[in-house]
RNA sequence: GGCCCGUUCGUCUAUCGGUUAGGACACCAGGUUUUCAACCUGGGAAGAGGGGUUCGACUCCCCUACGGGCUGCCA
């Protein structure tokens, strides 16, 4: 069932904390945002959640930056920086405090660090109450204070997620949150919530991770009387064990897999279907995903990751690329691998074989090592198994077979027509001349069609590695 | 501990009270073939457990188990 449609022009974004590499399920979230933005004609914004100084670098940014350029993700306008709005979100805290839904709390860490302590250890409730918030002015100290959220002492509050459905929180389990620090600055919950309202973001699509952080967070857009965006809390992704993503599990870094060389349009086919789904539709593009992703469509329980799907997608969108397109992501692969870039005769040769290759391969380390046919040079050094093909009478016929190459029609029907009367003259079936035709041009029993080989190279190389190979 | 979310073949999922529970990947068998891949045909394979509600539950409600998340002056 689709998405109820929205008033107004979508907009999302995806807002990741820039302390380390993009993780795929960061990227999905990304994916899934961009997505729903572009398949309605809204925008997809991108902000860097970089408030914690001591764990947010440049590198982190530039690399979430290049991994989803990578997988093909493009940004409207440019990226905004959380930090770099930190008055604003000063300004919004003492706004909520003039309105009385904030309080100064001068309570200090440690004192709180204490109470909680002492509280979880007669097995208490941990919130914190603050003593501070009915104090009356004419008490307050002359020390630094930190702002903290007057959240609804009863009651509750109720989340409508597109995803998760109804969900409520009994307002008692819910605590007077901090929104700006003793020190000034704003906490993550002050600012997301000032964000996404300056940017006029309209659904909140991120991982379920965030689903209480929403109740709170409705709490600031109800005190500042903002209009709450449609929230979607996705499951986030589990590893092939079911557990959380991690380390351990191997790749979690979406450059990790752009390194190992999956196609970038596979990947974001595989991902996208991680979690959602169309009916039974496994195989499309991205202009197909942009017009059938909804939010309804999304699962509410974590998926794995499942390497030999991956594999089977990316097999087929590199089977439907263009050749032109594949050749240029080829290459862009070999230099995010730090791989010697092809010649230009390298490439030239590699896009006029792609043709028969790009079939039979799922990743771009495959692709290349299928292609060795076409970018070996001579003389071509069989393998263990392609110099036993090549036995004293395969290379006999491999002798007699160059006069009529010289002189036939460079086409697959000549050389089907050459190649079977040999086989026949020989009282073989075709496919004992196959396995020396294999051995000699590309030194592997494992290799295209003969025919394709040899229209790819041509008819002087094909012709000099037969000779090379019966001499 | 408290609160919140989840649980259909090994995996990703369809199903939105009535189906022989469907598809895809993987796996197995056969076919085709010029090796491999691809392709074709066939096969095995699932509603966590227990209670309700209902003429009828995978689907709605409750409990349990298991998994996950949150519980910071981190994001």
């Amino acid at each position: 069932m689709a998405d109820a449609p929205f008033p107004r022009p979508v907009v999302t974004r995806f807002a990741p904390s820039p302390t380390g590499y993009l993780h795929i399920g960061g990227a999905r979230t990304a994916l899934f945002n961009w997505l729903y933005a572009r398949g309605r004609g809204g925008r997809f914004l991108l902000r860097i959640e970089d408030t914690d100084r001591e764990r947010s670098t440049p590198e982190a940014t530039a690399a979430i930056l290049r991994g989803l350029t990578w997988l093909g993700l493009d940004w409207d306008g440019e990226a905004v920086s959380q930090f770099g709005r930190r008055h604003r979100h000063a300004e919004v805290a003492h706004d909520m405090l003039a309105r009385g839904a904030a309080y100064r709390c001068y309570s200090s860490q440690d004192e709180i660090v204490a109470w909680r302590e002492a509280a979880r250890a007669e097995g208490r409730s941990t919130l914190f109450h603050s003593p501070w918030r009915d104090a009356d002015p004419a008490t307050w100290p002359d020390g630094p204070f930190a702002i903290r959220m007057k959240a609804p002492r009863g009651g509750e509050t109720i989340v409508e997620d597109a995803v998760q459905g109804t969900v409520r929180f009994d307002n008692g389990q819910l605590d007077d949150m901090v929104v700006l620090r003793s020190d000034g600055t704003p906490t993550y919950m002050l600012a997301v919530v000032v964000d996404d309202r300056d940017m006029g973001v309209t659904h909140v699509i991120r991982g379920d991770d965030h689903l209480n952080n929403a109740a709170r967070q409705q709490m600031v857009y109800d005190a500042m009387g903002w209009e709450v965006p449609v929230w979607a809390h996705i499951p986030l992704i589990h590893g092939p064990d079911g557990k959380k993503l991690s380390k351990r599990h191997g790749a979690v870094g979406l450059e990790e897999y752009q390194a190992m060389g999956y196609p970038a349009a596979g990947m974001r086919n595989y991902l996208t279907r991680l979690g959602w789904s169309h009916g039974d539709a496994e195989v499309f593009t991205s202009a197909q995903a942009m017009s059938w992703f909804d939010l309804s469509g999304i699962g509410r329980s974590p998926a794995r990751l499942d390497f030999r799907k991956l594999e089977n997608i990316c097999g087929q969108h590199m089977a439907m690329a263009e050749d032109a397109a594949l050749l240029q992501e080829l290459q862009a692969y070999l230099a995010a691998a730090g791989q010697p870039a092809l010649s230009p005769q390298q490439a030239d040769v590699l896009q006029r074989s792609l043709y028969c290759l790009k079939d039979r391969a799922k990743t771009f380390p495959e692709l290349i090592d299928k292609a060795r046919f076409a970018l070996a040079t001579r003389p071509i050094v069989p393998d263990e198994a392609a110099a036993r093909a090549l036995d004293s009478v395969s290379r006999g016929i491999l002798k007699s077979l160059t006069p009529q190459l010289q002189g036939a029609s460079w086409t697959k029907d000549a050389l089907e027509v050459i190649l079977s009367e040999a086989a026949a003259a020989n009282g073989l079936g075709f496919g004992k001349i196959a396995a020396p035709l294999r051995a000699a041009l590309a030194g592997r029993t494992v290799t295209p069609s003969v025919y394709d080989m040899m229209l790819v190279i041509g008819r002087d190389e094909t012709v000099a590695r037969l000779q090379d190979a019966a001499a």
